[in-house]
RNA sequence: GGGCGCGUAGCUCAGCGGGAGAGCACUACCUUGACAUGGUAGGGGUCACAGGUUCAAUCCCUGUCGCGCCCA
């Protein structure tokens, strides 16, 4: 016998133990059948798992159970990614608790601690995957610095420079002065900073390089980077400085001449129409720059501060300290027009948080515009598809203006560049220290002393290989053969451009195909209020705690529940709570079976069925399937979801148990046989449809009803298909009206307070044939559910003291003279006459209008004059009932 | 400034050319032999606003207002 309630908590971890030692998540690549392919993207290793992963996971889980019992070769893929800048910047915190540095311990050593911290906390994640009861194969975890990844990182490394789609260039890149690295566009967060616009007057040049009393005003944000113009720039067409073009202005504080010059760039509209021009220190000065041959001055150090190409008393001093000195200096030279406050756009570190410099490096680069272009035709063609289709658009929107990647980060922990420096500075490429080496001696005629470069890849660089790298590659491994493409990707859109657009490209580049044939872009999770959750806003929510509160399911079942394509994922406990109870619900649905001697009967097809009851239930359950199969199939999760909840509890629950408790508890042995069998079938097809969303639940009581049976574990299960024949169309008009002849006198009963103790006799006057056999087939469950103590077919009109309801052609006469309030008998069919009319009128002036009767479809029509007079018939009935009370 | 998306019941959201739906919350009644993490019944909506297309618009088109996100 069951408990009364569902204890999550017990059963989940041996369970789940169960099922990685069976076998169970294994891939077969020998298998025959064809395979199913999930990638996971890859968790960072020392990451811990949040509400976005427990969203992401379920629903790649969800899919992976599915297929694998639709008879799929399942492959999810599982690993973690290495996460350069977040697990180097966590390794230093603690060292720093330790008053030690990096620097200090020297490369070798800060490795070794790098990969001790990921010893220690790089199980966390995949252990807490394992609490979600997420079924990847785990023998095939894969980290993105294992050897084999390595190996695939160097090759592609090499190949892509060999094909001049890797090259070395001196830029200017995203500094970020904390953490000493170059980062990529997409790595740096603009922010909203209130600050200022400071002017200042440039004296113009005289004709023979005297100061001439003329000033050009120029206005900036970053005061400091003054003493590194090299030029200012009007606009060709501003007549207001049109004469000035050619001069020089001579630069306060440092004296230096520079040029003005005209460039479209200077916008006449903006500040004074005159911009300074700092090439070193701002992306478009630094086009500007190139255009008219102007100086690069770089003045700031890796700290940012400024450096020995400042005036001397600068020399040393942090960026926003030189600032304020330079305005001071500004301002005592009476060169200070005036400071307007201002709102400006300011680039941040998204892992530092610093203010990020344009800084002028030395970095590698790969080719993106080459390599995007192949990327971009295969979602334009449909090779693979976005769902929901709209995230094509930013896909597009990324791919057709994509920039060289900078792929170089000035950090330790990560893929070290292939690159190997002679002394004259010539670099050697090559997948070993050996071949560089050997390349390096031929081209010097002498064997000579390489470096090899400090910097390590771009961590997306790694993942971008992920769909291949993992299956083996470059090896030639019958995995890459048989589930490279995979099917989908199942991804937040915020990585669209970090990690989906790069593995587009680099798996067309290598494999000559996509990495997927779909691309599935899930919601983010927010709070309840619709606000993203962050540690610092206090409002996230850990998945673990909604696990330990209300069981994985629950919380599995919640998110599926929710994930609408296209709309975020506002999470209230409320809605896991609910869904708790709905596990709970289905909990003691089975219990009730099982106290019924209700058990599975081996070899059972729900076939040849005597009882409608039954015909129904299994047509139902028909019904469930395919909308669950088909919502799966479209990736529409919620729909699933909610297909089963209805049926389970609202068909199967509600109705179906209730309507079969008189033939179990009655007499005909062979109905009760029947119905046993029915309902045991009924259970285990909902355990099958619900298995992928609530693995926990569905397989403890799939091994519970199933006790002493030898059927395998249901995550082996195949996936339901049923005949066409399961559906009963006349079995479910049928119960339909039994259930609304229920309904109708269940309403009545509430309306006039009858009390739920009192059983009442039933009249039905004007029953047609129909109604009277199936009154005859379902009397004793109408009796039961209405609460009926007899029903009696009748033709007389009813007695006074009586209330009427109407279902189809039937009147239902209730006899309620101990009850009955004649007024508010007479209100309520006033009022349910009126809402019949309304209706009707609604429906005669459509009926009325030519245009309708000619244009709309004659189905259409057909429907509307059905329903017209079906209303008419009900109205007609209850003013009869209205006119007798007098 | 450009792009995308969203305004439907108190809240969270489905639906998307022909009768306005769900969950939660709310109200009343019910410890009925599976389940009070439950049952039965009920109240609640000019489907943001304004035009247009159509026989017919919550749904399609245009505009307005409000909100969110991405990019510059």
């Amino acid at each position: 016998m069951l408990d009364k309630t569902f204890s999550p908590a017990d059963v989940e971890r041996s369970r789940y133990e169960r099922w990685e030692r069976s076998g169970a998540f294994a891939a077969h690549v020998d298998s025959n059948a064809q395979p199913y392919t999930i990638m996971m993207p890859p968790p960072n290793v020392t990451g811990s798992l949040h509400m976005g992963h427990a969203l992401t996971f379920t629903l790649q889980d969800l899919l992976i159970r599915y297929h694998r019992m639709s008879g799929r070769d399942a492959l999810w893929q599982p690993g973690t990614d290495h996460a350069g800048i977040a697990t180097q910047m966590v390794v230093e915190r603690n060292l720093a608790k330790e008053g030690k540095t990096r620097q200090e311990m020297g490369r070798e050593a800060f490795l070794q601690k790098v990969w001790e911290w990921k010893a220690e906390s790089g199980g966390t994640i995949t252990r807490q995957l394992r609490r979600l009861g997420a079924s990847p194969d785990w023998s095939r975890e894969r980290f993105t610095m294992d050897e084999g990844l390595n190996a695939a990182v160097r090759k592609v490394f090499v190949e892509l420079y060999r094909q001049g789609l890797i090259y070395r260039d001196k830029r200017l890149v995203n500094w970020d002065p904390k953490l000493h690295t170059a980062i990529s566009d997409l790595e740096v967060e603009q922010k909203e900073v209130k600050g200022s616009l400071w002017y200042f007057r440039y004296p113009v040049e005289g004709p023979n390089g005297e100061v001439s009393g003329t000033y050009i005003t120029v206005a900036t944000t970053r005061p400091e980077t003054m003493l590194g113009d090299t030029g200012v720039a009007v606009h060709p067409e501003d007549e207001r400085y049109k004469d000035l073009v050619g001069r020089n202005v001579i630069l306060p504080i440092t004296g230096r001449r520079i040029p003005i010059v005209a460039d479209e760039y200077a916008d006449p509209e903006t500040g004074t129409g005159a911009v300074k021009i700092t090439p070193a220190h701002d992306f478009n000065d630094f086009e500007v720059g190139k255009r008219h041959n102007l100086p690069m001055i770089n003045l700031f150090d890796r700290d940012a501060k400024l450096n020995e190409h400042a005036p001397a008393e600068y020399q040393g001093l942090d960026r926003f300290v030189a600032r304020k000195k330079v305005v001071e200096e500004i301002e005592a030279l009476g060169l200070l027009e005036k400071i307007d406050p201002h709102t400006l756009m300011q680039p941040h570190g998204d892992r530092s948080g610093v203010v990020i410099e344009p800084w002028l490096t030395d970095q590698w680069y790969c080719d993106a515009v080459t390599l995007a272009k192949p990327a971009l035709e295969a979602v334009e063609q449909g090779k693979t598809q976005f769902v929901p289709k709209q995230w094509e658009n930013t896909y597009y929107e990324w791919m057709r203006n994509i920039q060289p990647w900078c792929i170089s980060r000035q950090l330790w922990w990560g893929h070290q560049i292939p690159a190997w420096f002679g002394p004259d500075g010539k670099f050697f490429v090559a997948e070993t220290e050996a071949q560089a080496q050997e390349e390096a001696d031929a081209h010097y005629g002498a064997p000579t002393l390489l470096t090899r470069d400090s910097d390590v890849l771009d961590t997306w660089f790694s993942s971008a290989l992920w769909p291949f790298s993992t299956l083996g590659w470059p090896e030639k491994t019958p995995e890459v053969a048989r589930y490279y493409p995979g099917d989908v990707l199942v991804t937040g859109f915020d990585i669209i451009f970090f990690w989906v657009a790069r593995m587009m490209m680099m798996g067309i580049h290598f494999m000559g195909d996509v990495p997927f044939r779909t691309i599935y872009i899930h919601a983010l999770v927010r709070d309840e209020k619709g606000q993203k959750m962050s540690k610092s806003k206090g409002n996230v929510i850990d998945p673990l705690d909604l696990i330990d509160q209300y069981g994985c399911d629950a919380l599995r079942f919640t998110l599926t529940a929710m994930a609408a394509q296209g709309r975020d994922i506002k999470l209230a406990t409320s809605r896991v709570e609910g869904y708790r109870n709905f596990a709970t619900k289905l909990w003691n649905a089975a219990r009730y079976a099982q106290m019924n001697q209700v058990a599975p009967v081996p070899g059972f097809t729900p076939a040849g069925l005597t009882q409608t009851v039954n015909r129904w239930i299994v047509g139902a359950v028909a019904d469930c399937a395919a909308q669950v199969t088909e919502a799966l199939e479209g990736y529409r999760f919620n729909d699933a979801a909610n297909a089963l909840y209805h049926f389970a509890w609202g068909s199967f629950c509600d109705w179906y148990l209730e309507f079969t408790k008189p033939i179990l508890q009655g007499e005909d042995e062979a109905a009760k046989a029947e119905t046993r069998a029915v309902t045991a079938w009924v259970l285990d097809q909902i355990l099958h449809l619900l298995h992928p969303i609530m693995p926990f639940l569905t397989e403890e009581l799939w091994e519970k009803l199933g006790e002493g049976q030898e059927r395998g574990d249901l995550i082996t299960a195949a996936w339901p298909q049923y005949p066409s024949a399961y559906k009963d169309a006349g079995a479910q008009a049928e119960m339909d009206w039994v259930v609304r002849f229920i309904s109708t006198i269940r309403t009545i009963r509430s309306e006039m307070n009858v009390p739920p103790s009192a059983q009442l006799p039933l009249l039905v006057k004007g029953a047609g044939a129909d109604t009277a056999a199936r009154l005859a087939t379902h009397r004793d469950l109408i009796l039961k559910l209405a609460r009926l103590s007899d029903i009696t077919l009748t033709e007389e009109a009813p007695a006074t003291g009586a209330v009427q309801a109407v279902v189809d052609e039937a009147t239902l006469v209730l006899p309620l003279a101990d009850f009955i309030d004649i007024a508010k008998e007479k209100a309520r069919l006033a009022k349910e006459i009126q809402k019949l009319e309304g209706e009707i009128a609604k429906v005669d002036a459509k009926l009325g209008n030519p245009n309708f009767v000619d244009k709309a479809p004659p189905e259409v029509i057909e429907e509307q004059r059905e329903r017209r007079a079906e209303a008419d018939g009900t109205r007609a009935k209850l003013a009869e009932a209205l006119s007798r009370l007098g």
